[in-house]
DNA sequence: CCACTTTTTGCCGGAATTTGCGGGAATTTG
DNA sequence: CAAATTCCCGCAAATTCCGGCAAAAAGTGG
């Protein structure tokens, strides 16, 4: 990896989340954390990031007043990114929906990793662009603009034609019975579609929308294979959908 | 392998993986490394990539992370997009391209516009989105991370299946003999399909790309109808054009 | 076809950059 | 305070860069 790239990579990863930390970066990067702690030292004489021990901060950490809650339940996010991350192998083709959570998810693939994203979110492919070697290829069709993504037939046509090794759902609502429900028709038809066209379909979602209902249905229980919740794993909130042969990381 | 093709190799690898390493290259190209140090230095002193130690990154992948107000010739591309806007009329279909001129346009449309935009670039979708009264349609396929714009197949067939009224072409380089040429293979095809699929080609660009020459041509002189510069509708360096039969704004 | 100029290319040697490593100082944490 | 981590400095190896030079190739004009 070139040097430039690096420092792209370590300010896109500061700007987006306020803090790197050097042991984490030297993993990520695969270099010695002598080439970070040096990478770190020119970013901060350029006035890029802000060195501390241990990692840098983004400039505009000080300056601004720095509001916990400006993303919604965000740190529950991150968690959730991490654990989705962790199923992602290098040449998979990957189906993924937009949402926060998928945001998020998106920021945290590590920077080596070579895999094939497909979305038709706008947010999620502008996340995924910034990625120096993951290939992106967008569904095209009309933009819902209060999704941001694209919808319609021609897009569900696209999904159909595709079997994706895995597909990343960020979910509104879940519920034991009636499976995951949405409150958009034209974005549950795109799940769907994405439901079907992937080996293994694997929910994104935060402890507080389980066992919540929304008017359309997505799909069964029965069709999940994996829930990736910010609780550990073996949380009592998770036992019903264990017990329907759910993996739940 | 001609100096010119060396040249148009190197920018296809760096529009398709935004980055190269002259290790690499001097083995694909089978030259030595002083040749391709060369080649890069005479790119970079184009500003068609930026070179680092060891290889070159693709310009617009340095912009990212930069403040979009410091975009090359801005006020020009503004006076632009505001005659563009002037053949705009509510009901359209319009197909347009990426670039900064379209960005430009897309930021100049009047807010209560309706119409329906249709393109394959990403920062435009991202304009287009924030517009309240007009329908996007994004054309899907793989990213082109560099033009972030999708590009292969699938694109330009959806393209050819529309017909629209209108096509802004944000252009880089434009001469009365080869007419509209550009230097990367995927955008060239995408801009061909654009072209023919619509019923009125708008082309936007700055006095300075007039009368320049890229290697891979787009369309000859006879099919555009309309240009658009920064420079009044008569001046004489757009005379040649004019006796073609263009119309000039 | 031949001399002549211009361009292009490869090679060489020295300079510069980058990177990882070791040792010791400084900082953080419990 | 003590252990662990992180930082900093200098060094060495590897790689890359750069300017100059000469051979090869391509273009030119008679």
């Amino acid at each position: 990896m070139l040097k430039r790239e690096r420092h792209a990579y370590i300010l896109h990863q500061v700007n987006l989340h306020n803090k790197v930390l050097s042991s984490s970066l030297c993993v990520d990067i695969q270099v010695s954390e002598d080439t970070i702690r040096r990478d770190l030292q020119e970013l901060s004489d350029q006035g890029k990031v802000i060195k501390v021990h241990g990692g840098a901060l983004s400039p505009s950490f000080n300056e601004v007043y720095y509001s916990p809650s400006q993303v919604y339940s965000r740190t529950e996010k991150k968690a959730i990114a991490q654990k989705a991350v962790s199923l992602i192998e290098d040449g998979m083709f990957i189906l993924t929906g937009g949402g926060s959570t998928i945001l998020e998810l998106a920021r945290s693939l590590p920077p080596q990793l070579k895999a094939t994203f497909i979305t038709g979110s706008i947010p999620a492919v502008l996340e995924y662009m910034h990625h120096p070697t993951i290939e992106v290829i967008v569904i095209g069709d009309k933009i819902s603009k209060s999704s941001k993504i694209t919808v319609g037939g021609e897009a569900v046509d696209k999904i159909r034609q595709i079997k994706a090794d895995l597909c990343f759902l960020g979910v509104n609502a879940i519920d034991i019975g009636h499976g995951i429900t949405d409150n958009d028709w034209d974005v549950v038809q795109l799940k769907k579609a994405m439901i079907e066209s992937s080996r293994k379909v694997v929910c994104l979602t935060i402890a507080e929308k389980i066992n919540t209902l929304q008017p359309i249905q997505v799909c069964s229980i029965g069709q999940i294979d994996t829930i990736i919740t910010e609780l550990p794993a073996d949380d009592p909130a998770l036992q019903a959908y264990r017990e329907e042969g759910i993996e739940i990381l």
